[in-house]
DNA sequence: AAGCGTTCATAATCTATGTGATATACGAGC
DNA sequence: GCTCGTATATCACATAGATTATGAACGCTT
């Protein structure tokens, strides 16, 4: 654990204003929280099922994730993170976890107790509100994950996870000439969208081919956000971003 | 819409109850929050996407759903709801709903206000507390239907989605003899399990064949509770049920 | 009691995606 | 510059589940 430098604090501030307006007083308020950064390597567990934590995980640098197993040892990921996300927020009023949460990136994380949370809501009740909308908006990213995994073909399907990927970033203004850092793996990309690797290998060839995406590295690059968003079904409503950020 | 009986208020606490204790001074003051009454048929839309309600919805009788289309037409049920949940209660804090919420069998309504609402959170904390761990357990069953549709196979994928089903009917005492009224139609779960009729058919006919369940009209008997579990594979950590509850 | 809509059941055929195996490319450390 | 581990790419083949259709059973409504 390292000292604590201001920026921790002002991605969260950027995160949630995506979502939110703030008062000048909450900003402050938020920018006087206690942040411990920790940095972890990629394939780190973070939490695990059963814990329970007496502080939120914010992620500040690099991709998260939250999964669960089923006997046989298939994993679902149930959810991407990425740099402003609060990956358990719930474990503020959820004792016991039931998701495994890690890094599948290196990644800089900062840790939040639940005591400071609870106390800054109590004090800025429209700060409540924030962080409540926060956890309603991860919830109806799980509604259109199930959409997209339940009626979905692969090829929109995975269309549609690239599209809230970007968007996503581009709001804490992490996207640049229609290029952003995707440093997940095709497995992982797989067991989010409920598929093999075998197959989301075949499709992400079929988009490279079709021209929806272009990748160097871990670099992603959207030629057309209109044609992506076509073939993905997209429709960033479920985001519920500022009317400023909508897309 | 009818006058006010007082038993909606009891619906409500004894689902909160299921997963926090309310003291003796909040059960009052939810026991005087206004509820307008209302009865729907089947197939009922009670919330529609784009809408900004300024109330919240509050089942007392039969079952809701939440579901999305996709551009082909096709349907994901989401989420079913059972008497005392609160289908749209993120809707306190989201002002554009982006599902719709239907009736999938004749359904006795509660309405309550958001003010209602906000001003109750607003003078007892644990109450704000309280519903926003409704919306947790709202997500965390969202994540367990991901991991469900993405990696188990029909026959345990159904399972799990009864077993869940009958555990939330009985901790508002809706389970006698092992035997509850399910009043999906085939279809309706299909959608509800990203599958379609012809193969929930198919699927629960095995279920029927092995024991696993059996159903005589809208009746559904589970003969072994453990059985089923097993197929399912199902742990019911993840409704988060107060200690009493778990099963 | 005839007619109509809905649900359930069943069959034949088809296809998107899974399985398992192997090869190749890439990067990190020695 | 080699070695090992991990990620990506391919292939041949298998199959769970989709699709399309049709008939029977069961209320409702007229």
């Amino acid at each position: 654990m390292n000292a604590l430098p201001a920026s921790a604090n002002q991605i969260m501030i950027r995160k949630l204003e995506s979502i939110v307006t703030l008062s000048e007083e909450e900003k402050q308020a938020l920018l006087a929280l206690p942040i411990t950064l920790m940095d972890v390597k990629s394939n780190h567990d973070i939490v695990r099922t059963g814990e329970q934590p007496t502080q939120c995980c914010l992620i500040l640098e690099g991709f998260a994730c939250v999964y669960k197993l089923t006997t046989e040892g298939k994993r679902q990921i149930m959810a991407l993170y990425v740099p402003g996300d609060l990956p358990d927020l719930q474990s503020l009023h959820l004792q016991v976890v039931d998701v495994d949460i890690a890094s599948i990136s290196p990644c800089k994380l900062g840790f939040i107790q639940h005591q400071d949370l609870r106390d800054i809501c109590e004090r800025y009740p429209r700060l409540t509100a924030a962080f409540w909308r926060e956890t309603l908006v991860q919830a109806s990213i799980f509604r259109e994950w199930l959409l997209n995994i339940g009626q979905r073909e692969a090829y929109s399907r995975i269309a549609h996870l690239i599209c809230e990927i970007m968007l996503r970033l581009q709001t804490i203004g992490l996207v640049k000439d229609n290029t952003f850092d995707m440093p997940t793996t095709q497995s992982e990309l797989a067991d989010a969208t409920g598929m093999t690797q075998v197959h989301m290998n075949r499709v992400l060839q079929a988009l490279r081919a079709d021209g929806l995406i272009s990748s160097a590295k871990t670099k992603l690059t959207i030629p057309s956000w209109e044609k992506l968003k076509l073939a993905g079904e997209f429709d960033p409503l479920y985001l519920h971003l500022s009317p400023s950020r909508a897309v």
